[in-house]
DNA sequence: AAACTTTACAACCGCTCAATC
DNA sequence: GGATTGAGCGGTTGTAAAGTT
């Protein structure tokens, strides 16, 4: 794409120390570092950038690697069931790109995050549904619905807007009952505290979208019993945590049962004491009674369901 | 055709975490 | 237990190419 700047690559000597090279990586530095990947395989990168003949930082040499040079990465554009599953995978565990990439094989976390900061998200903003205010809406009104997504304005974050699949769903949870708005949409958009595209959460999604059409288009949907739960459930923000460090905040985490409120929305990523009101009149032994706790929510289980998208020939760790 | 704007993406930066000393 | 080092991650920047005026 960009060609290499003239000046960039050459060597520059500064306090008799050869400065370390930045920027564009030249044809020749590939080729170096490919050949030295392939003969002697990774190691310690400050090492292969030095054994090699790179004035590269081991750093620079690593990314360059993983992102551009190694053999088993794809290239190209993305496909539309790339796409889908990147939607998919972000509404489940947001901007953790480097998890993302690993259920896209032959795709890099970088690429991906650009592919979604450059592509995907502008497309999902563009299409802002139309949603009105429960007074005086429109059921008959079209709306913008891409594969399962349900992008808001940016000055209508907390607008949570409707695809009439969903809103004719006869399994439809409380949130949305006829007209009747959910004053929280919030909760149940897992996705983008910062205002750009609003997605739901998948299991949201799957409440409203998956017991009459297939909410992720031919790729097939996701049956919440598939994923460990028996009915409607939402999944707190993943945000800023790993998996792993989620379930050490499970006590953290309480998603207490409070049946004729939607109480407390506060859903701060810098806060992971989440107290969500009873959404959906939920029975199932994930709601009933006490605290859920986030280990409870089978994150992994809810993974394993990207099977289901049978184009990719690979299975979820 | 030139100037300007937008898009796409490679690469860098800063941070965290884990391993080692 | 603290310092150091390296790997990895996500956010951001810089810029070539493409598109538009």
């Amino acid at each position: 794409m960009r060609k290499p700047d003239p000046n960039m690559g050459k060597d520059r000597v500064i306090n008799n120390k050869i400065k370390l090279r930045k920027g564009l990586w030249s044809p020749e530095e590939d080729e170096k570092l490919m050949k030295y990947m392939l003969t002697n395989g990774q190691g310690c990168w400050s090492d292969i950038a030095r054994n090699a003949g790179l004035q590269r930082c081991g750093k620079s040499c690593r990314l360059r690697w993983i992102n551009y040079l190694r053999p088993d990465l794809k290239r190209g554009a993305f496909c539309p069931q790339e796409e889908q599953l990147i939607i998919h995978l972000h509404s489940i565990l947001g901007n953790r790109w480097s998890q993302i990439a690993t259920r896209l094989p032959g795709r890099t976390d970088n690429e991906i995050k650009n592919f979604w900061n450059s592509t995907l998200k502008k497309r999902l903003k563009n299409n802002t549904c139309t949603f009105s205010p429960p007074n005086n809406s429109d059921s008959s009104e079209p709306r913008d619905v891409v594969g399962g997504i349900f992008p808001v304005h940016d000055h209508d974050m907390m607008t949570l807007c409707m695809d009439s699949t969903c809103s004719s769903s006869t399994s439809m949870p409380p949130m949305v009952t006829g007209n009747q708005f959910d004053p929280f949409p919030v909760l149940n958009n897992r996705y983008d505290m910062t205002g750009t595209a609003c997605l739901f959460d998948v299991p949201t999604c799957l409440t409203q979208g998956a017991m009459g059409e297939a909410f992720y288009g031919d790729f097939g949907i996701l049956e919440p019993g598939k994923i460990g739960l028996e009915g409607d459930f939402s999944l707190p923000p993943l945000e800023s945590r790993s998996i792993e460090e989620s379930n050490a905040v499970n006590n953290s985490i309480e998603m207490k049962s409070n049946n004729n409120h939607y109480n407390n929305t506060c859903l701060s990523n810098t806060d992971q004491s989440y107290k969500v009101g009873d959404m959906f009149g939920l029975e199932n032994h994930h709601w009933q009674g006490e605290n859920l706790r986030m280990g409870e929510w089978d994150l992994e289980g809810l993974m394993d369901n990207i099977s289901s998208f049978t184009f990719l020939d690979f299975h979820v760790e």
